[in-house]
DNA sequence: CATATGACGACAA
DNA sequence: ATTGTCGCCATAT
């Protein structure tokens, strides 16, 4: 993974507001690739847990999480995302309601985004 | 260089 | 609402 667009990634993410979700692909698409929401999927893959990112308010476009249903990970994952106040419905959150909507403020701050 | 494969996404039935 | 298909970027073989 080239270092320069793991740290877009990086930012975008810690740029998520707590109490909100962003989808891979809006993830990817702040971070400058339009299409690679499956590079941001690799990048958590490996970045999970060794560092403090807020990796849980990343999920599906569709609201599922992205790991297996009752994996250590899904659990660990819906916990957090319980004491944001983002509760599932189903297997899957409700996306109209958490899913983050980049403002102003972000823009102003991340202007290299 | 050619394929296969992911914590994905949009769209057609 | 569910399922299948095809498209995506970056890596691994």
């Amino acid at each position: 993974m080239k270092a320069e667009i793991e740290n877009k990634i990086k930012a975008v993410i810690i740029a998520i507001p707590e109490g909100y979700v962003a989808s891979y692909g809006q993830v990817a698409s702040l971070a400058g690739i339009p299409r690679g929401h499956r590079v941001v999927a690799r990048f958590l893959r490996e970045y999970t847990g060794k560092e403090k990112l807020p990796w849980f308010r990343i999920l599906r476009a569709d609201g599922y999480l992205g790991m297996a249903p009752g994996s250590a990970g899904f659990l660990t994952q819906s916990s957090h995302l319980k004491e944001e106040g983002i509760l599932l419905r189903g297997n899957r959150v409700d996306m109209k309601k958490h899913q983050w909507q980049p403002d102003l403020d972000f823009f102003l701050f991340h202007p290299d985004l």
